[in-house]
DNA sequence: TTCTCGTTCTCACCGGACGAGAATCCTCCT
DNA sequence: AGGAGGATTCTCGTCCGGTGAGAACGAGAA
């Protein structure tokens, strides 16, 4: 019996094929419990709409071109544009730490630009297109304190809120507290609550009408931290006017 | 009556979101000639799995991250190894001229990598990816010249030979004995069969058992070749040993 | 408030999906 | 060649979930 619906079907098998990279029927038919010939059937669709292929020799099937092009298309649609790109690159370098822009997106944070290099990494989890944890990032905290209070609950009602760190901030009367406090003070520190030993802090870009409608925000080791609070404010302050100049513009 | 199955309907909404970047349903439904309750079940059920998103307060909706995921999915599978990469890039410098790499994939021919720069741009259709025309670029013809006479028919049956430019080989029995000749020599010369004023130039890639498994190629504008071919093979026979090399030991 | 437009719900119909099992088709292996 | 074993497709009766017209709902705008 299905109980889930054929779309919800294809779709896992999208995934694991994803997951796994190469995958044989069988062990699709295995993974997700659903019979071998639907999962033939679907199969055959998938690849007649070049969302995969099928690797005949081998019996296996792998992603299929289209699925590159929903990435690109999502990529081109997400990427922040020149300005604000370079804005997050001068951050970068100016404070020898990897930098991130962050926007809302429907109900949604999202991660749509970073600039990093080899001696300042970025964060492993944070890519482009991030959008998890928003509890727990400097940017994150910033698109929330900029919600109003129900988008704000939920939001967290339906993505709740993991603990990653032992400074994971876990009760919503405590995110609620603390949100209101980088609201007043116009910028978010975030201290080891989303990787150990990591710092990042954030700071709102506006619009026009004055709205919050991204974030500007670097992460680096919080040993660095002490004692650069100011310059790292005023640097991330700096940079995120000229987001916000731009943000009037356009 | 739905001509078309389930399945079918859910990736033409999700390309034609992929078209347009922001689309209000109705468009979709109109588009389509869907019904507008159908399209928002498949709307909802795309969004509840993170292929699209709802932005609500424009009334449209976009792409969702598990597009992206896709992608990246995609391309950590397909991406050549970085030997692979590096003798193409060394080409690339070498010869001045944009360098790809393309492999067999399942019955297809796909490219996997390639190095260009803004004094020597890639030809604007290549992308990583690229996986159509093969009877038309110097790698595609390497690649078929190394397949066995029934799946290259098969192939050239299913996909049909475009006409690109007036120099494009139009003919099955023309290109049959063309991807002979470039069987004996061991070099694709493709001359503005694919893009005017553009000369493309292949050799084929080689594993332990003696067997075509890639082809390296550059493209530059035809009027930069006329003097230089041998200098251009001997720089694309020396790399794709390097290649072959590689996939012996691999 | 009322209007408008986007979105969801209701419900009876029915076509296409379902999956066990058998039949083919391949591909090595001998 | 001739099998053996696995991968893939076919068959077919059942029946469930998708379908879509129309109405209802809800949030913003006027």
């Amino acid at each position: 019996m299905p109980a889930i619906s054929l779309i919800n079907r294809t779709f896992a098998i999208l995934e694991t094929v994803a997951a796994s990279g190469s995958v044989p029927a069988k062990e699709i038919a295995h993974q997700l419990e659903i019979p071998l010939p639907s999962v033939y059937r679907l199969l055959n669709e998938l690849v007649a709409n070049e969302y995969l292929v099928h690797i005949k020799k081998e019996g296996q099937f792998e992603l299929g071109p289209k699925c590159f092009d929903l990435g690109l298309s999502f990529r081109q649609r997400l990427l922040a544009p020149p300005p604000i790109r370079q804005a997050t690159t001068e951050l970068h370098r100016t404070l020898q730490a990897a930098a991130y822009f962050a926007i809302y997106r429907g109900a949604d944070i999202v991660l749509t630009y970073l600039s990093d290099c080899e001696q300042h990494p970025r964060l492993r989890p944070l890519r482009f297109g991030f959008h998890e944890a928003a509890h727990a990032t400097a940017f994150g905290k910033i698109l929330l304190s900029g919600m109003t209070s129900e988008q704000r609950s939920s939001y967290i009602q339906a993505r709740g809120m993991p603990i990653l760190t032992p400074h994971t901030i876990a009760r919503p009367e405590l995110l609620d507290d603390h949100l209101n406090e980088v609201s007043t003070r116009g910028i978010a520190w975030e201290h080891e609550e989303f990787l150990p030993r990591t710092t990042c802090a954030a700071v709102p870009v506006r619009n026009s009408s004055g709205m919050c409608v991204g974030a500007l925000a670097v992460s680096m080791p919080s040993r660095k931290v002490s004692g650069f609070e100011t310059r790292i404010e005023s640097a991330l302050r700096e940079y995120a006017g000229q987001c916000s100049r731009y943000m009037r513009a356009g």
